[in-house]
DNA sequence: AGTGAAAAACAATGGCG
DNA sequence: CGCCATTGTTTTTCACT
């Protein structure tokens, strides 16, 4: 579904994206709308899927996930068949936050992030090498995170 | 402040990261509590920092941003002024979703979401080349992306 | 397009077992 | 920690412009 978005919507979803505890009073002050204007924009953005969801932003180290890796693999026998398992796996592998195929000498990218290195170690080793698809792991730890807000630039941020 | 987390409060967070706009009562009802006691324990994960905030999670594409890329950057003159500079400017660019430091060669990872690839063009050209610190840029551009949720492992891990 | 107000739903406390 | 009641807030719907 497509949507023609206004500049109410715009500033609507960049306050949302950056506080979704905000009530729609709220909202309407900083857009400058009433509450209930705020509450039909908002089911509407919903329901036309621009508004995917809503997310609780947790700290990775309160949660004893201290590594957080990039993992760029290349897959050797391009079967279908042997990709589509290799996706199926990567897809359902809560380590794995974000994957993604790319350009370039790489065939996929993926963010992973774990307790430790050795569970890094273990899932590089027990899950990714095994797969018949996989051809080459190659990962980068991250050793420092200066900015993982995944925010979009909505015109205004 | 480090918090001891217990069986529920993992199953909370687990639950809130897939979806805050859950009711206490909804929360209850999954981790088996009451709501008062989720709203309580609640309180205490965001006081703790353990909930960072409350987000929401929108489509990228519905917003005109086709284009994600990994941006790998190599720094030159390690001055540390120019490298502060460097840093700073990252932090304040609202396309760079993620930046962090690596092992291995390459300094820098940034992932970078815009509208096509002319505005890819021009931050690289434009905003990073241009950095006194900034040796080398090279990008590869995401064409599928099978996975973008960024949730942590939570308790399957 | 928008507003404002009433009704319904919900969150947050406190007391008690 | 569950349960219940209360209070205050927030969302949502409706009438209206």
């Amino acid at each position: 579904m497509t949507v023609a978005l206004d500049g109410f919507d715009v500033k609507l979803l960049a306050a949302l994206q950056d506080n979704a505890a905000l009530t729609n009073a709220e909202l309407g002050e900083i857009i400058s709308l009433s509450a209930s204007q705020v509450s039909r924009r908002r089911s509407k953005l919903e329901e036309a899927g621009v508004i995917r969801g809503y997310r609780a932003a947790l700290d990775p180290e309160a949660l004893g996930l201290t590594v957080t890796a990039f993992v760029g693999v290349t897959l050797g026998a391009h079967s279908k068949e042997n990709a589509r398992k290799f996706r199926n796996m990567v897809k359902a592998m809560p380590e794995v936050q974000e994957a993604h195929t790319l350009t370039g000498d790489l065939d996929y990218m993926l963010k992973i992030v774990v307790a430790d290195l050795k569970a890094l170690s273990n899932i590089i080793n027990d899950e990714l090498l095994p797969q018949e698809a996989v051809h080459h792991v190659r990962s980068s730890i991250a050793m420092e995170t200066l900015k993982d807000d995944n925010l979009l630039p909505l015109g205004s941020s």
